[in-house]
DNA sequence: CGCACCACAATTTTT
DNA sequence: TTGTGGTGCG
């Protein structure tokens, strides 16, 4: 370009827009400025990731692709350079907007870009700040996640490939439930094919974008009668979804795929509205995720993805890694920006993490640092088995609280979810508030599934599985014989069970339960005339009044069923949100919604509360101090992945994921002896731990092993002893006391580690332990159980 | 048809 | 150890 006042323009152009995103270091504008083409962003854990897409979606909104071109307005003088060089920083000048105008060059709507995440919750946030910095204008900018994407793109078009517009969304249980029915159908062992292993199979299938007919081609060609045998499963799965009008959650992605695959008209139009497509997470989308990026992106090639090969965590649902380690070959003219500098941790947690994953062969290679202190070194502590694990956890926890610090600044983290079951228990005994992310999910209760199963009948009466979900369910006495007649007739006309029940006395076979048939599908009728009128909390009461569902869980009056009651009122909450969320509220919007949602995304930390949750579940999240239990071999990593190195490295960026959540206090613990599943193991301390060097590592053992290096027999699998030995704060009565435990009693004044002063309102003896009710100056009742919380209480003197 | 009892298996799971 | 799913009986 020629050296005229429009290539200073540009500079300086270039400098304003920069200068304007000042709180960024030089990576991170960088990242920024760059607009245009293929973007391929290294952003490693802490490293202000989000704030970059943040900024990086300001700048177009306010500067369009100005950072970024060598296109000029015409008639460019010296006075506009001199004001842009000026002003640039200057945001309280006057004339600060003039020059942001003049620096502006076509700007992007917001309704061009697109934004894609994996939780709802990234989505949200991003959408949120979003609208703080910029105002309602981000209302129009795409901020979903893959599958709510599809939803919408699917939603205009799903016609085109012969679903229903309306077509309902199949999660995991319901995809396991439809292929459990064919396997009982086809009379297939589930022990040779678990429903599970050809789900997945299938899941793979659609991943690689074979279509069922494919799959059975293939596998005649092979001659592997296993194939064979997935093959016809895959197509009966396809049939059955197809004519249920639903799609799993594969689907979602795989048709939007299809759809802008084959329809040249469908492409055009997406590929038009989206000019900057942005992925977020990358390193854990799958294929057919990066085909669905690609396509949307083709029309203009401005595509940034966002990820860290060392965080890819998701290989067994199907993620590839690949995708970012090759993204500069599929897009030669590809820039790279790495983003190394981490703003959340200390100077050992980042350490310990770059020595672990260093360990790692197959990554792109980089290391955080950080201009932060080195902080506190990590703590091992070896615990003699996982109650006394917990113990130190609790133990930390109550120090740190009457240290000043909150128990939401803690966080536990585990290979899996059976791990919690201890530290609960112990987090009770010890009055610790506590939230377990995962596990169950809301939306996976029993009873939420079939309130939620009746609300999707009511909108799409064909959904079979729904619909068998429910049909008996109060009891109404249309028992499994009845149903399975119903279903031998449906299959044989070719229409949907719904209609059959519709008509049941026209069958002979269905005499018995016809009469109840023909009162249930009236029940839904009015129901769903009732539902085109009524607004969607109102129709989930009269829905609940009608089927008798709450009726039922309240007369069965148990502490359970009060329970179940509970969440399908939670249930009905979640409804009402929902419509003051949105305006136009509907059912089946908010049935999509449910669908895509999940529990982490509830996950709100205003709540004084410590975290506990898998490693997979912290992916994102950050706190100030992080333990992470059961760092052991055979648990983390797990047994599974021993011996298999490419599962090994996985096992280790989950390692890394998992100690970079830390910002200050990193507690690693494991256990001698561990009992899990009912059986006691003794396990060596994790190799992870081993990696991190040992300056940064500080080593809490209580009971140094006497005896060293006695071999491999030490560390394999023991039996079960149900009466074996345990610590002596979980004796049984018979056991003596320990001297130095205090006894106190009703009315005594009591001074809490954590808590403060207390006076002892209740004692309620309980198998030599005893439930103390203590009511602290400031923090109420709590509930201790003596042996716990004994350890961390004295008597008060008046 | 509904309930109770017993065998069996149990990483991780953004959607 | 815990939860779940299948079978058999009342």
């Amino acid at each position: 370009m020629k050296n005229t006042i429009e290539s200073e323009f540009v500079s300086a152009r270039r400098r304003f827009i920069r200068a304007h995103f000042p709180r960024l270091n030089d990576m991170q504008q960088e990242a920024v400025l760059a607009t245009e083409g293929p973007l391929l962003l290294l952003a490693g854990a802490g490293s202000g990731k989000t704030t970059v897409l943040i900024s990086r979606i300001a700048n177009l909104l306010q500067f369009g692709c100005a950072s970024d071109t060598d296109e000029t307005p015409e008639h460019i003088t010296q006075e506009d350079v001199d004001l842009l060089n000026r002003l640039a920083g200057q945001k309280n000048d006057p004339d600060y907007p003039t020059a942001c105008a003049l620096a502006a060059w076509k700007r992007v709507d917001p309704w061009r870009i697109i934004a894609i995440t994996f939780t709802n919750k990234a989505a949200g946030e991003m959408k949120d700040r979003l609208e703080m910095q910029l105002g309602p204008a981000a209302a129009d900018l795409w901020a979903s996640t893959f599958h709510s994407a599809c939803v919408r793109i699917l939603r205009r078009d799903a016609e085109r490939l012969g679903y229903p517009s309306s077509f309902t969304i199949y999660d995991t249980t319901d995809s396991q439930s439809v292929m459990k029915h064919i396997l009982k159908d086809f009379n297939v062992d589930d022990k040779m094919f678990p429903h599970r292993m050809v789900l997945a199979e299938i899941s793979r299938a659609k991943d690689a974008g074979i279509t069922p007919e494919q799959y059975l081609q293939q596998a005649a060609k092979s001659g592997d009668i296993r194939k064979k045998k997935i093959g016809e499963l895959y197509q009966e799965y396809w049939k059955r979804l197809y004519s249920a009008g639903a799609m799993d959650f594969d689907d979602l992605i795989y048709n939007t795929v299809r759809l802008l695959d084959e329809f040249d008209d469908v492409r055009d139009y997406w590929q038009h509205k989206f000019r900057y497509v942005l992925i977020d997470e990358y390193q854990d989308t799958n294929h057919l995720q990066y085909r669905l990026a690609a396509l949307l992106a083709d029309g203009w090639g401005n595509i940034c993805v966002v990820g860290d090969d060392d965080q890819s965590i998701y290989k067994f649902r199907g993620a590839t890694i690949e995708n970012i380690l090759s993204f500069e070959e599929q897009y030669k003219n590809a820039r790279t920006i790495r983003l190394e500098q981490n703003y959340r941790s200390t100077g050992h947690v980042l350490n310990a993490a770059n020595h672990v994953i260093a360990n790692n062969e197959g990554r792109k290679g980089k290391t955080l640092w950080t201009k932060a202190e080195l902080g506190d070194p990590l703590t091992l502590f070896v615990a003699d088995n996982e109650h006394s694990e917990a113990q130190f956890v609790a133990a930390r926890i109550l120090e740190a609280r009457g240290a000043g610090a909150n128990f939401r600044d803690h966080a536990i983290l585990y290979r899996m979810n059976a791990q919690s079951n201890t530290l609960e228990y112990m987090f009770k005994r010890n009055g610790i508030p506590y939230r377990i992310i995962g596990g169950t999910r809301f939306f996976d209760r029993a009873e939420v599934k079939d309130v939620l199963a009746y609300l999707c009948v009511v909108q799409y009466p064909e959904d079979d599985l729904r619909l068998l979900r429910i049909l008996n369910n109060p009891p109404r006495g249309i028992g499994a014989k009845s149903v399975e007649a119903a279903q031998q007739i449906a299959q044989e006309i070719g229409v949907s069970l719904y209609n059959v029940l519709s008509r049941a006395d026209e069958f002979p076979a269905l005499q018995r339960a016809g009469t109840r048939m023909r009162q249930f599908v009236i029940q839904m009728d009015e129901l769903r005339e009732a539902a085109k009128t009524m607004p969607p909390d109102e129709l989930y009461d009269l829905l609940l009044e009608k089927t008798g569902y709450l009726r039922m869980l309240q007369e069965k009056n148990t502490q359970e069923d009060t329970a179940r009651a509970e969440n399908v009122q939670e249930l009905r909450t979640n409804i009402v949100n929902y419509m003051q969320e949105n305006e136009a509220a509907t059912l089946a919007g908010f049935l999509d919604e449910v669908a895509l949602y999940t529990d982490i995304d509830s996950y709100d930390r205003s709540a004084d509360c410590v975290t506990m949750m898998t490693m997979h579940a912290a992916k994102g999240l950050e706190f100030p101090t992080v333990f992470l239990v059961g760092c052991e071999e055979g648990i983390f990593p797990g047994t599974r992945v021993i011996g298999e190195p490419e599962e090994m490295e996985e096992e280790r960026r989950l390692c890394y994921v998992a100690l970079t959540r830390a910002k200050t206090r990193l507690y690693l613990t494991c256990a001698r002896q561990r009992m899990l599943f009912g059986r006691t193991t003794a396990n060596l301390r994790s190799r992870f731990v081993d990696e991190i060097p040992e300056e940064d590592l500080q080593v809490i053992d209580p009971r140094p092993a006497p005896r060293q290096g006695s071999g491999f027999g030490d560390h394999r699998q023991t039996p079960a002893r149900p009466s074996a030995p345990r610590r002596p704060s979980f004796t049984p009565p018979s056991a003596s006391k320990p001297a130095s435990e205090p006894s106190f009693r009703l009315g005594d004044r009591v001074r809490h580690r954590a808590f403060g002063l207390g006076e002892i309102t209740k004692v309620t003896p309980m198998g030599g332990d005893a439930l103390l009710e203590v009511t602290f100056e400031g923090v109420g009742l709590k509930r201790l159980m003596l042996r716990a919380a004994g350890r961390f209480m004295t008597k008060a003197e008046d």
